[in-house]
DNA sequence: CGCCGAGTTGACCATGTTCAAGGTGGGTGG
DNA sequence: CCACCCACCTTGAACATGGTCAACTCGGCG
């Protein structure tokens, strides 16, 4: 089940040090709280669906997806995580989500010290956790908006603006994740995908460099086919 | 732009006063936040995109949808709201969707006292706004899951049985909303919709005794088709 | 009675899925 | 160091599902 990895295979521990001291500085007034940073290898699973809901947690480094199995074996996966993101937070006892790391992570996770319900004692912490939980549901419905969108250019561009947002490389996305998590993200299959990113390469609007890298030629022409 | 109705044309102010009590009951200890009750006519707008984020809502009778316009002229509906359902709160300071009145409905506003952030003076209801949030979340990503789910046939199933569960009449379910706004929900076009009810009523797992009625005969039959 | 909005049904078509074959590149072992 | 391998990705062709457009039905209301 829990497989917590004892180290990241490229992060030192001075550098985990560093990162665990700077996030309990930004959350400044709530050390009552401040968890323990774990440390997750790709692809392993962080929580699974049904889970008690011990603790929610913060992204220090990489990237988590949460996801749902469905019983024909299909996968959909609910959203990316990225430094700073919380996720975990859960209205009832269990996790409706299973958490997976898409590569090599780092992770806060704090306990809540009531069952079924998020301890309260200081003010701070209560308003942070409302702001998390209305930015969760402000992210959960742009994703409805973007599985509503109709074509299959609209979701990817989409997809791949969000991602160039993130970006500090001036254009040039990183992508933690394979053709398969970006299909079940968004409710496509891996061919179309495919067929998508190649067709953007074909018009110029993008160069596909390496599998795991987009270049954004042209952001206008992207925002245009996100219509 | 937000136009009050001065009353609900089937209820009395003996009733709304009644509710309001009944509702102000059922928030004791938030007495600080009761806020006013107000009656809406079908298909009048409560807020829009964009306008200052004052007031969430409590439904107390009807059915409130909450939508997105697109440009193209596509509208998505984010979700429908009956008795007992919070919406109209929001991270930021402007709504991101806009909700209207899809019956003739009443719904308690309650004002939040700081710009961009909600009060929270007191320890039961940050709680309380707290779950509502977690809650919102929640729901937000079963919705994209329900989108997500390839077949117009499973997202049909899955709306109807939704809509059962919440009814009170034993498999008779009334839908306050038209084919369009089911539509919209789901995105599906009006014409896959009633062309899968339609599909539904011939195989005998729903009957269709008026427009806007339902009455599920085969509930199992009607699971499975959510796979 | 006739109109009008909402819903239904049918025929055709476009988009994305499915199935199948082939390519690519990073890692490993000889 | 090279060759192989495997997972991941790409591409193509046939097909299925749902969208589009158009005609028709139904029920309520003036």
């Amino acid at each position: 089940m829990k497989t917590q990895i004892s180290n990241h295979p490229s992060r030192t521990l001075a550098e985990q040090a560093i990162l665990a001291q700077a996030f309990a500085q930004k959350d400044a007034g709530t050390q009552a709280q401040v968890g323990s940073v774990r440390n997750w290898a790709q692809d392993q699973e962080i929580f699974s669906e049904g889970d008690s809901a011990e603790y929610f947690y913060k992204v220090v480094s990489g990237v988590v997806r949460t996801c749902k199995f469905l019983v024909d074996g299909r996968r959909q996966i609910d959203g990316f995580h990225i430094l700073g993101d919380i996720f975990g937070l859960e209205p009832g006892a269990q996790y409706r989500l299973s958490a997976e790391a898409v590569s090599d992570c780092t992770v806060i996770a704090y306990r809540k010290t009531k069952p079924g319900l998020l301890v309260a004692h200081d003010q701070n912490l209560s308003q942070e956790l409302l702001s998390f939980a209305m930015q969760g549901m402000a992210r959960a419905q742009e994703h409805s908006l973007l599985l509503g969108r109709r074509s299959a250019m609209e979701k990817v561009a989409a997809f791949l603006l969000d991602w160039a947002k993130k970006s500090k490389h001036h254009g040039l996305v990183n992508l933690a994740m394979t053709r398969q998590d970006i299909a079940d993200y968004l409710s496509l299959t891996i061919e179309t995908v495919s067929r998508t990113l190649s067709q953007l390469e074909r018009e110029n609007v993008i160069d596909l460099p390496s599998i795991r890298q987009v270049r954004v030629r042209n952001p206008d022409m992207l925002e245009d086919l996100a219509a």
